[in-house]
DNA sequence: TTATTAAGTTCCATTTTAGAACTATATTGA
DNA sequence: TCAATATAGTTCTAAAATGGAACTTAATAA
Protein backbone atom coordinates (compact mmCIF):
# COMPACT_ATOMS: atom_id res chain seq x y z
CA UNK A 1 0.00 0.00 0.00
CA UNK A 2 1.28 3.43 -1.10
CA UNK A 3 0.64 6.16 0.63
CA UNK A 4 -1.42 7.94 -2.06
CA UNK A 5 -4.52 5.46 -2.16
CA UNK A 6 -4.66 5.91 1.89
CA UNK A 7 -7.17 8.70 0.96
CA UNK A 8 -9.34 5.97 -0.25
CA UNK A 9 -10.16 3.57 2.32
CA UNK A 10 -13.31 4.53 4.07
CA UNK A 11 -12.46 6.10 7.04
CA UNK A 12 -12.36 9.78 8.15
CA UNK A 13 -9.19 9.59 10.06
CA UNK A 14 -7.32 7.87 6.46
CA UNK A 15 -8.75 10.88 4.06
CA UNK A 16 -7.82 13.68 7.06
CA UNK A 17 -4.19 12.25 7.73
CA UNK A 18 -3.78 11.72 3.32
CA UNK A 19 -3.69 15.45 3.38
CA UNK A 20 -2.30 16.51 6.72
CA UNK A 21 -0.35 13.23 8.04
CA UNK A 22 3.06 13.30 6.30
CA UNK A 23 5.84 14.94 8.69
CA UNK A 24 5.92 18.62 8.06
CA UNK A 25 2.15 19.52 7.37
CA UNK A 26 0.93 19.99 10.64
CA UNK A 27 3.84 21.81 11.60
CA UNK A 28 3.17 24.42 8.98
CA UNK A 29 -0.63 24.63 10.09
CA UNK A 30 0.49 25.42 13.48
CA UNK A 31 2.74 28.56 12.46
CA UNK A 32 -0.44 29.60 10.46
CA UNK A 33 -2.46 29.34 13.67
CA UNK A 34 0.51 31.40 14.91
CA UNK A 35 -0.04 33.99 12.40
CA UNK A 36 3.11 32.75 9.76
CA UNK A 37 1.79 33.69 6.23
CA UNK A 38 4.96 33.68 4.42
CA UNK A 39 7.65 31.46 2.96
CA UNK A 40 10.56 32.50 4.14
CA UNK A 41 9.18 33.02 7.82
CA UNK A 42 7.91 29.14 7.63
CA UNK A 43 10.99 28.21 6.65
CA UNK A 44 13.12 29.56 9.39
CA UNK A 45 10.89 28.55 12.12
CA UNK A 46 10.21 25.15 11.02
CA UNK A 47 13.54 24.25 9.22
CA UNK A 48 12.54 22.07 7.01
CA UNK A 49 13.94 22.85 3.26
CA UNK A 50 13.03 25.29 1.21
CA UNK A 51 12.10 22.33 -1.66
CA UNK A 52 9.54 20.32 1.06
CA UNK A 53 7.93 23.15 2.06
CA UNK A 54 6.81 24.64 -1.67
CA UNK A 55 5.88 20.69 -1.94
CA UNK A 56 4.14 20.83 0.67
CA UNK A 57 1.88 24.58 0.69
CA UNK A 58 1.39 23.90 -2.66
CA UNK A 59 -0.34 20.61 -1.64
CA UNK A 60 -2.17 22.47 1.12
CA UNK A 61 -3.28 25.22 -1.25
CA UNK A 62 -4.10 22.61 -3.69
CA UNK A 63 -6.51 20.91 -1.08
CA UNK A 64 -7.93 24.34 -0.67
CA UNK A 65 -6.98 24.64 3.30
CA UNK A 66 -4.48 27.56 2.47
CA UNK A 67 -5.51 30.36 -0.15
CA UNK A 68 -2.54 32.36 -1.36
CA UNK A 69 -3.08 35.67 -1.23
CA UNK A 70 -1.28 38.51 -3.09
CA UNK A 71 0.50 41.23 -0.79
CA UNK A 72 2.98 43.33 -2.86
CA UNK A 73 3.25 43.85 -6.69
CA UNK A 74 6.58 44.65 -8.09
CA UNK A 75 7.56 41.32 -8.11
CA UNK A 76 4.48 39.55 -7.48
CA UNK A 77 4.17 38.02 -4.11
CA UNK A 78 1.85 36.31 -2.03
CA UNK A 79 1.27 34.89 1.44
CA UNK A 80 -0.54 31.77 2.64
CA UNK A 81 -3.71 32.26 4.62
CA UNK A 82 -6.03 29.22 6.10
CA UNK A 83 -9.38 28.92 4.93
CA UNK A 84 -12.19 28.13 6.37
CA UNK A 85 -11.11 24.32 5.83
CA UNK A 86 -7.96 25.13 7.07
CA UNK A 87 -9.12 26.68 10.25
CA UNK A 88 -11.12 23.76 10.91
CA UNK A 89 -8.34 21.58 11.47
CA UNK A 90 -7.53 24.05 14.96
CA UNK A 91 -9.36 21.45 17.19
CA UNK A 92 -6.77 18.72 15.47
CA UNK A 93 -3.56 21.29 16.44
CA UNK A 94 -4.97 21.88 20.05
CA UNK A 95 -5.69 18.11 20.66
CA UNK A 96 -2.24 17.64 19.79
CA UNK A 97 -0.93 20.66 21.99
CA UNK A 98 -2.83 18.92 25.10
CA UNK A 99 -1.18 15.75 24.78
CA UNK A 100 2.34 17.04 24.21
CA UNK A 101 1.60 19.35 27.04
CA UNK A 102 0.93 16.62 29.24
CA UNK A 103 2.94 13.93 28.21
CA UNK A 104 6.46 15.51 26.98
CA UNK A 105 7.15 18.48 28.36
CA UNK A 106 8.53 17.63 31.42
CA UNK A 107 9.57 19.57 34.22
CA UNK A 108 9.77 22.87 32.26
CA UNK A 109 5.84 22.77 32.08
CA UNK A 110 4.30 23.73 28.81
CA UNK A 111 5.57 25.53 25.99
CA UNK A 112 2.82 27.90 25.54
CA UNK A 113 -0.30 28.83 27.74
CA UNK A 114 -3.74 29.11 25.93
CA UNK A 115 -5.65 32.35 27.24
CA UNK A 116 -9.29 32.42 26.49
CA UNK A 117 -11.03 35.77 26.10
CA UNK A 118 -14.60 34.56 27.06
CA UNK A 119 -13.55 33.93 30.41
CA UNK A 120 -10.44 35.54 31.51
CA UNK A 121 -8.60 32.02 31.82
CA UNK A 122 -5.24 29.93 30.99
CA UNK A 123 -7.16 27.19 29.73
CA UNK A 124 -6.64 23.70 27.99
CA UNK A 125 -9.19 22.27 25.68
CA UNK A 126 -11.54 19.16 26.19
CA UNK A 127 -13.81 17.39 24.10
CA UNK A 128 -17.46 17.17 24.68
CA UNK A 129 -20.11 15.90 23.24
CA UNK A 130 -22.16 17.82 20.91
CA UNK A 131 -25.43 16.34 22.04
CA UNK A 132 -25.72 16.55 25.60
CA UNK A 133 -22.10 19.07 26.59
CA UNK A 134 -20.84 16.56 28.74
CA UNK A 135 -16.69 15.65 28.88
CA UNK A 136 -16.23 12.66 26.36
CA UNK A 137 -15.19 9.42 27.85
CA UNK A 138 -13.30 7.00 24.85
CA UNK A 139 -15.33 4.50 26.98
CA UNK A 140 -18.72 5.33 26.46
CA UNK A 141 -18.17 6.14 22.61
CA UNK A 142 -19.46 3.42 20.26
CA UNK A 143 -18.19 3.27 16.72
CA UNK A 144 -21.03 1.99 14.39
CA UNK A 145 -21.10 1.67 10.54
CA UNK A 146 -22.36 4.76 8.87
CA UNK A 147 -23.58 5.83 5.85
CA UNK A 148 -20.46 6.72 4.21
CA UNK A 149 -19.25 3.19 4.68
CA UNK A 150 -22.25 1.29 3.59
CA UNK A 151 -22.19 2.70 0.52
CA UNK A 152 -18.89 1.83 0.08
CA UNK A 153 -19.78 -2.15 0.75
CA UNK A 154 -22.50 -1.67 -1.40
CA UNK A 155 -20.21 -0.18 -4.08
CA UNK A 156 -17.75 -3.33 -3.68
CA UNK A 157 -20.45 -5.65 -3.92
CA UNK A 158 -21.67 -4.88 -6.74
CA UNK A 159 -18.36 -4.47 -8.77
CA UNK A 160 -17.66 -8.08 -7.94
CA UNK B 1 16.56 19.92 10.15
CA UNK B 2 16.24 16.17 9.85
CA UNK B 3 12.21 14.87 11.44
CA UNK B 4 14.72 13.49 14.49
CA UNK B 5 15.53 16.25 16.01
CA UNK B 6 11.94 18.17 15.58
CA UNK B 7 11.42 16.55 19.34
CA UNK B 8 13.84 19.51 20.26
CA UNK B 9 11.63 22.09 19.35
CA UNK B 10 9.96 23.74 22.34
CA UNK B 11 6.63 23.16 20.95
CA UNK B 12 4.02 20.69 22.23
CA UNK B 13 2.87 20.26 18.32
CA UNK B 14 6.21 19.36 16.98
CA UNK B 15 7.12 17.35 19.84
CA UNK B 16 3.37 14.71 19.61
CA UNK B 17 4.09 14.90 15.93
CA UNK B 18 7.54 13.67 16.34
CA UNK B 19 6.12 9.91 18.12
CA UNK B 20 2.98 10.34 16.48
CA UNK B 21 3.43 12.26 13.16
CA UNK B 22 4.73 9.95 10.73
CA UNK B 23 2.46 8.35 8.34
CA UNK B 24 1.05 5.16 9.23
CA UNK B 25 1.27 5.73 13.29
CA UNK B 26 -1.75 7.54 13.92
CA UNK B 27 -3.87 4.81 11.25
CA UNK B 28 -2.35 1.98 13.89
CA UNK B 29 -3.66 4.16 16.56
CA UNK B 30 -6.92 4.29 15.07
CA UNK B 31 -6.91 0.41 14.92
CA UNK B 32 -6.29 -0.13 18.57
CA UNK B 33 -9.25 2.57 19.34
CA UNK B 34 -11.34 0.21 17.53
CA UNK B 35 -9.77 -3.04 19.16
CA UNK B 36 -7.02 -4.15 16.53
CA UNK B 37 -4.17 -5.67 19.21
CA UNK B 38 -2.48 -8.33 16.69
CA UNK B 39 0.20 -8.27 14.35
CA UNK B 40 -1.37 -9.85 10.95
CA UNK B 41 -4.86 -7.44 12.06
CA UNK B 42 -2.94 -4.44 11.77
CA UNK B 43 -1.17 -5.48 8.20
CA UNK B 44 -4.41 -6.48 6.53
CA UNK B 45 -6.59 -3.51 7.95
CA UNK B 46 -4.08 -1.12 7.13
CA UNK B 47 -2.15 -2.55 4.24
CA UNK B 48 1.35 -0.89 5.28
CA UNK B 49 4.42 -3.16 4.81
CA UNK B 50 5.14 -5.61 7.56
CA UNK B 51 8.66 -4.33 7.94
CA UNK B 52 7.52 -1.03 8.43
CA UNK B 53 4.50 -2.02 10.90
CA UNK B 54 7.23 -3.85 13.19
CA UNK B 55 9.03 -0.25 12.80
CA UNK B 56 5.82 1.37 14.12
CA UNK B 57 4.99 -0.75 16.64
CA UNK B 58 8.47 -0.68 18.35
CA UNK B 59 8.20 2.78 18.76
CA UNK B 60 5.05 3.00 20.01
CA UNK B 61 6.05 0.62 23.10
CA UNK B 62 9.14 2.31 23.23
CA UNK B 63 7.59 5.30 23.88
CA UNK B 64 4.98 3.36 25.93
CA UNK B 65 2.17 4.48 23.81
CA UNK B 66 1.21 0.83 23.47
CA UNK B 67 2.40 -2.14 25.38
CA UNK B 68 2.46 -6.27 24.60
CA UNK B 69 0.85 -8.01 27.02
CA UNK B 70 1.90 -12.27 25.97
CA UNK B 71 -1.32 -14.00 24.96
CA UNK B 72 -0.36 -17.08 24.32
CA UNK B 73 3.14 -19.31 25.15
CA UNK B 74 4.20 -21.72 22.46
CA UNK B 75 5.08 -20.17 20.84
CA UNK B 76 5.13 -17.11 22.83
CA UNK B 77 3.19 -14.32 20.92
CA UNK B 78 2.04 -10.90 22.24
CA UNK B 79 -0.56 -8.59 21.39
CA UNK B 80 -0.32 -4.69 21.36
CA UNK B 81 -2.64 -2.61 23.70
CA UNK B 82 -2.52 0.89 24.52
CA UNK B 83 -1.40 2.43 27.25
CA UNK B 84 -2.93 5.60 29.65
CA UNK B 85 -0.81 8.04 27.31
CA UNK B 86 -1.92 5.67 24.25
CA UNK B 87 -5.94 6.40 25.49
CA UNK B 88 -5.02 9.88 25.78
CA UNK B 89 -4.43 10.33 22.13
CA UNK B 90 -8.10 9.35 21.38
CA UNK B 91 -9.17 13.27 21.34
CA UNK B 92 -6.49 13.82 18.39
CA UNK B 93 -8.32 10.69 16.52
CA UNK B 94 -11.75 12.27 16.98
CA UNK B 95 -10.58 15.59 15.49
CA UNK B 96 -9.42 14.22 12.47
CA UNK B 97 -12.59 11.76 12.30
CA UNK B 98 -14.69 15.15 13.01
CA UNK B 99 -12.84 16.94 10.11
CA UNK B 100 -12.31 14.13 7.43
CA UNK B 101 -16.31 13.49 8.11
CA UNK B 102 -16.85 17.31 6.93
CA UNK B 103 -14.60 18.02 4.89
CA UNK B 104 -13.73 14.60 2.52
CA UNK B 105 -16.48 12.33 3.53
CA UNK B 106 -18.28 13.66 0.32
CA UNK B 107 -22.15 12.84 -0.43
CA UNK B 108 -22.01 9.27 1.09
CA UNK B 109 -21.82 10.92 4.26
CA UNK B 110 -19.49 9.35 7.29
CA UNK B 111 -18.49 6.03 7.48
CA UNK B 112 -18.38 5.69 11.23
CA UNK B 113 -21.08 7.38 13.14
CA UNK B 114 -20.59 7.46 16.86
CA UNK B 115 -22.91 6.51 19.67
CA UNK B 116 -22.27 7.97 22.95
CA UNK B 117 -24.01 5.67 25.69
CA UNK B 118 -24.16 8.71 27.84
CA UNK B 119 -27.07 10.26 26.70
CA UNK B 120 -28.12 7.75 24.24
CA UNK B 121 -27.44 9.88 20.73
CA UNK B 122 -25.19 10.27 17.59
CA UNK B 123 -22.91 12.70 18.49
CA UNK B 124 -19.90 14.14 16.69
CA UNK B 125 -16.86 15.71 19.58
CA UNK B 126 -16.90 19.49 20.13
CA UNK B 127 -14.07 21.60 21.68
CA UNK B 128 -14.60 22.97 24.85
CA UNK B 129 -12.83 25.57 27.40
CA UNK B 130 -11.83 23.58 30.34
CA UNK B 131 -12.61 26.60 32.51
CA UNK B 132 -15.77 28.01 31.45
CA UNK B 133 -17.05 24.69 29.60
CA UNK B 134 -17.86 26.99 26.52
CA UNK B 135 -17.41 25.64 23.14
CA UNK B 136 -14.05 27.25 21.68
CA UNK B 137 -13.47 29.83 18.86
CA UNK B 138 -10.09 29.87 17.48
CA UNK B 139 -10.40 33.66 17.90
CA UNK B 140 -11.14 33.44 21.26
CA UNK B 141 -7.87 31.73 22.28
CA UNK B 142 -5.05 33.84 23.14
CA UNK B 143 -1.48 32.06 23.20
CA UNK B 144 1.21 33.03 25.51
CA UNK B 145 4.65 32.31 26.58
CA UNK B 146 4.60 29.55 29.03
CA UNK B 147 7.08 28.20 31.81
CA UNK B 148 8.25 25.82 29.22
CA UNK B 149 9.39 28.02 26.26
CA UNK B 150 10.60 30.56 28.98
CA UNK B 151 12.65 27.64 30.57
CA UNK B 152 13.98 26.77 27.03
CA UNK B 153 14.99 30.37 26.03
CA UNK B 154 16.63 30.90 29.42
CA UNK B 155 18.67 27.48 28.52
CA UNK B 156 19.63 29.26 25.37
CA UNK B 157 21.22 32.76 26.69
CA UNK B 158 23.15 30.58 29.50
CA UNK B 159 24.46 28.56 26.74
CA UNK B 160 25.97 31.69 24.67
C1' DT C 1 27.42 48.73 -8.65
C1' DT C 2 26.92 45.69 -5.07
C1' DA C 3 23.96 43.90 -1.27
C1' DT C 4 19.80 42.49 0.38
C1' DT C 5 15.05 40.53 0.49
C1' DA C 6 11.63 37.15 -0.88
C1' DA C 7 10.14 33.16 -2.99
C1' DG C 8 11.16 29.79 -5.18
C1' DT C 9 14.06 25.89 -8.27
C1' DT C 10 17.70 22.65 -9.32
C1' DC C 11 20.89 19.06 -8.31
C1' DC C 12 22.76 15.18 -5.90
C1' DA C 13 23.70 12.13 -1.95
C1' DT C 14 21.28 9.99 1.77
C1' DT C 15 17.36 7.98 3.95
C1' DT C 16 12.99 5.84 3.93
C1' DT C 17 9.62 2.99 2.01
C1' DA C 18 7.08 -0.75 -0.78
C1' DG C 19 6.79 -5.22 -2.22
C1' DA C 20 7.77 -9.69 -2.10
C1' DA C 21 9.99 -13.64 -0.35
C1' DC C 22 11.86 -15.97 3.54
C1' DT C 23 12.26 -17.64 8.66
C1' DA C 24 10.88 -19.46 13.16
C1' DT C 25 7.80 -21.89 16.16
C1' DA C 26 4.03 -24.43 17.02
C1' DT C 27 -0.64 -26.74 15.88
C1' DT C 28 -3.85 -29.42 13.03
C1' DG C 29 -5.25 -33.00 10.01
C1' DA C 30 -4.26 -36.99 6.81
C1' DT D 1 5.38 -38.97 9.70
C1' DC D 2 4.44 -35.22 6.59
C1' DA D 3 2.23 -31.32 4.58
C1' DA D 4 -0.55 -27.31 5.46
C1' DT D 5 -1.77 -23.47 8.34
C1' DA D 6 -1.23 -19.63 11.67
C1' DT D 7 1.34 -15.83 13.75
C1' DA D 8 4.90 -12.61 14.04
C1' DG D 9 8.48 -11.25 12.38
C1' DT D 10 13.17 -10.46 9.20
C1' DT D 11 15.75 -9.83 4.88
C1' DC D 12 16.57 -8.03 0.36
C1' DT D 13 16.31 -4.77 -3.48
C1' DA D 14 14.30 -1.19 -6.36
C1' DA D 15 11.77 2.98 -6.06
C1' DA D 16 10.42 7.17 -3.80
C1' DA D 17 11.03 10.87 -0.57
C1' DT D 18 14.07 13.86 1.85
C1' DG D 19 18.02 16.99 3.32
C1' DG D 20 21.43 20.21 2.21
C1' DA D 21 23.40 23.45 -0.37
C1' DA D 22 23.75 26.36 -4.25
C1' DC D 23 21.42 28.88 -7.86
C1' DT D 24 17.60 32.01 -10.03
C1' DT D 25 14.53 35.92 -10.58
C1' DA D 26 12.79 40.43 -9.67
C1' DA D 27 12.97 44.35 -7.25
C1' DT D 28 14.69 47.75 -3.71
C1' DA D 29 18.37 49.92 -0.76
C1' DA D 30 23.18 51.56 0.17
Amino acid sequence: MKWDNIQEMPCSVARALSIVGDRWTLLILRDCFMGTKRFDKFQKQIGLTRHRLTDRLNKLVEHEILRKVPYQEKPLRYEYRLTRKGVDLYPVLMTLVKWGDKWMAGEDGPPIEYFHTQCNHTMSIELSCSECGETINPKEVIPKVGPGLRAYSERLKSQS
